[in-house]
DNA sequence: ACTAATGTAGCAACTACTTGATACAAACGG
DNA sequence: CCGTTTGTATCAAGTAGTTGCTACATTAGT
């Protein structure tokens, strides 16, 4: 799993919220179905070239915002999620059908999340 | 223009890049079109509720990247981008379709801006 | 029962960021 | 020419984050 992840060491946003946030990417994308396990606060240390407690402190959060369960010795590992709706296929293409006008038209990657924070439902 | 830029002092991203993001997206976004004027470091302080040298640092990193122009006393100004492509109604309707889609499927939102990252064409 | 594996906590030292303030200098407007 | 406006720099003090490490406690596996 942790190929998945890369911290910025250069990235304005801290290293454990960089950690936390491609976490939780890949559990609501799927990617770390109900019951993964994580690597350990180690070895994702290790591979990340960061602090354990860099590690620890993004799986904490992660714990606090119920995506995770944490035990000694058991590691720490995905929670089911309530009636997660399966990402279709349909949403799949209608976003790579904006990633295909975008770059038809010339439109750099700042600026189309931009634009998609922009038009957001909220 | 300061309206739209809002400060979470509670956030993993330090405020100077949540004001350096903001105000380039509105750039990308043609919210803030060429030879706009920003608000002058002090205004956009206090607005944002934050200290001075934040804005500078925001400030000075937009024109590090060339997006910007400051000059003592004339103030900070928004630069000609080179051909930037106006963003189409098509493109608009696209990115809509996407929150539709996610909507109706009860997607929320951290999962479709995490979609769109990983469907990014980088 | 014991060992090992894992998460958690704390520490000192360091870097980074922010504040609130002051001061300086460029430069615009009258 | 002068005063004002603006950006920039610096400072001390404070907070936050990170490192590298050690130690502890839980708990799984043998």
């Amino acid at each position: 799993m942790s190929q998945h992840i890369f911290v910025d060491l250069n990235a304005a946003l801290p290293p454990y919220a960089q950690i936390r946030t491609q976490i939780s990417s890949l559990i609501s994308l799927g990617e770390l179905p109900t019951g993964s396990k994580l690597p350990t606060v180690r070895a994702l240390a290790t591979d990340l070239g960061v602090a354990s407690g860099t590690v620890a402190r993004a799986y904490k959060e992660l714990e606090a915002a119920g995506l995770v369960t944490s035990r000694r010795r058991a590691g720490t590992v995905v929670n089911s999620v309530p009636a997660t709706e399966e990402i279709s296929n349909e949403l799949i293409e209608a976003v790579d059908k904006v990633w295909r006008l975008a770059r038809e038209q010339g439109i750099d990657e700042l600026t189309v999340k931009a634009l998609v924070q922009r038009r957001t439902r909220g």
